[in-house]
DNA sequence: CGGGGGGTTGATCTCCTTCAATCAACGTGG
DNA sequence: CCACGTTGATTGAAGGAGATCAACCCCCCG
C-alpha cells in the first residue's frame, strides 16, 4: 500500500511504448538523448495520489503505462474530475510551478518524469518538442469541450452511454480492433469515479448503467467487463451523431 | 442586419489594443511584417455568425473588439457554451479544416484574421508564434477545466455566483480598477446566453439572479447593469475559496 | 469469521425544468 | 400617435430527473 519504488525501470526510448504519441513523439534521436539526461521512471500503485493540488511541482511528465485521473475538489468535498490520463498523455505544465489538480493513479501506473526546469529550457530550444505538446494540448481543449456539453446538457443516460462509447472508442483504437463487430472492453474506473467524471452520483451511475443493460444496449459481465454488441445503438443513446467519430 | 463589412480597418499593428496580449505578442517587428501581409480585417455585427460547426474555414485570428461564443449544439437543439471569446483570444485551430463549433458574435466585433495556410508555414518557422499559441491554449484549457467543475458539481446559484465573478475579475483586470471598492460591470450576455454558458434553462438565470439580488449579493439596475458591493462574498456564493483568485 | 470496499436497489425528497402567463422596451407601419 | 409584433426578461405552478438516505449484497482478504 505505501511502498512507492522510485526505481529507474530499464527502458530504452526507442522501444518505448508511447515513444510516438507523448510530447517526444517528433523528437531526432538527438534530441532524445538530452531528454534522456533529465528524465527517470516512477512508479504508482493503484490508488496513490501522484500529485496533491497546491504541492509544488519539480517534474512534468509522460503516462508510459497505466490509467490516472485529475480531479478537482471544493471545500465541502464536491469533487469533478477533469481529465483521464492514459498512456502518453502529458502531465504538469511547463512554467506553473505548483499543480492546480489532484492526480490520482486508478491503476499501477508508470510515468516518464521530466525534471522540470531542465524540461523548460529545452522546450524554449526544442521546437519539436513544444510542437507537440502543442497539438496535444489543443486536442484536450477539444475534448474538455466536449466533455462541457456532456456535463451541461446530457441526460444521466447519455452521460453514461457517452462514456463507454468514449471508452470504447480508445480501447477499440489501441488494440486495433475492427469497430464492426461487437467491442469488448473492461471498465478502467470505479462506479464512483464515473459518478466524478459525468457530475452525477454513484448511485445514479449504478442504475443507468443496469438500466442500459436491461435495454440490451450494452451486456455485464461482472461489474467492470462490457460488451457493446452495437456500437451505432450505444451513440444513439449518448445524443450523438450516429454517423460515426472518424474524426479530425 | 445584413450588411457584413468586409472593410480593411486602418490599424497598424503597433497600436493594436490586443499587441500584447495575442497570439502575436511576442512577435518582434519583422514578424508583425510578414503576419501583416496574411492579415485582413473582419467587422460582425452583434447576432452575426463568424462561423458554423463544420465549415471549412479558411483564416484563423484574434478577436480585437467585441465578444463572440463558441458553441457546440445536439441535433435536437440543446446547445452548450464551450468558449467565451473576448479580445485577444484566438479563434481557429491550426491543422483543422473546417470549425468544429459555432462561433458567433454577441456584441459588434472585430477579427483580425489571418489567411490559415500561411498562417500555418509561419508557425513552424516561427517559435513565438507557436510558443504563444501553447501559452494561451493551456490557458484555455485551465479555463475550460475550471468551468467543468461549475458545469458537474455546482448549483444553479453557485453557477450564476461564479459567472459574474468571472465577468467581475476580468472587467477589473481589463479597467484595472482596484477589486477592493465595488465593482460594477455591464453583463455582455443574455439570459439564454448565460444558460447555455451554464447549462442551466433562462428561467432558472432569471430566478437566480433575482435571489441574488435580494439577498443582497449583487445590486441591478436594469436587467445588464450590475453592483457588486462585495466581491468576497460573491466568491463565497461561488463556492470558491474566498482568499481570491491571485492565480498562478 | 469479521470487516471493508465496491456495487445494487429502494423510498423519499428537492432542485431544477417545463409550460405558461405577463411585462417592459423598442421599432415599425398605418 | 397609437396599435401591433418582437425580443428579452420575470414570475408562477406543476412535474420529473436525479440526489439523498438507507438497506443490503457480493467478494476478497486478513
Amino acid at each position: 500500500m505505501f511502498k512507492e519504488r522510485t526505481l529507474t525501470i530499464p527502458h530504452e526510448c526507442e522501444d518505448c511504448p508511447i515513444r510516438h504519441k507523448a510530447v517526444c513523439a517528433r523528437c531526432d534521436s538527438d534530441e532524445l538523448e538530452r531528454l534522456d539526461e533529465i528524465k527517470y521512471y516512477r512508479r504508482f500503485e493503484a490508488g496513490q495520489t501522484v500529485i496533491w493540488s497546491g504541492d509544488r511541482m519539480d517534474f512534468v511528465g509522460s503516462v508510459v503505462s497505466g490509467i490516472a485521473t485529475l480531479t478537482q475538489t471544493m471545500e465541502d468535498g464536491r469533487t469533478q474530475m477533469v481529465g483521464l490520463l492514459l498512456p502518453s498523455d502529458f502531465v504538469g505544465r511547463p512554467g506553473r510551478e505548483s499543480a492546480a489538480y489532484d492526480v490520482v493513479a486508478t491503476t499501477d501506473l508508470v510515468m516518464c518524469c521530466f525534471r522540470k526546469s531542465p524540461f523548460e529550457e529545452m522546450m524554449t530550444s526544442t521546437p519539436h518538442i513544444a510542437q507537440r505538446l502543442l497539438e496535444m494540448t489543443l486536442d484536450e481543449l477539444d475534448a474538455a469541450r466536449e466533455w462541457m456539453l456532456v456535463l451541461g446538457r446530457k441526460t444521466a443516460r447519455e452521460k453514461i452511454a457517452s462514456l463507454l462509447s468514449i471508452i470504447a472508442r480508445r480501447d477499440a483504437s489501441l488494440h486495433m480492433q475492427n469497430a464492426e463487430g461487437s467491442l469488448v472492453f473492461d471498465l478502467p474506473l470505479t462506479r464512483e469515479a464515473m459518478a466524478d467524471y459525468l457530475g452525477l452520483t454513484l448511485e445514479t451511475v449504478s442504475r443507468q448503467i443496469s438500466a442500459l443493460k436491461r435495454d440490451g444496449v450494452i451486456l455485464l459481465e461482472g461489474k467492470r467487463h462490457v460488451t457493446v454488441p452495437d456500437m451505432d445503438r450505444l451513440l444513439e443513446e449518448a445524443g450523438d451523431d450516429a454517423d460515426g467519430g472518424v474524426f479530425a
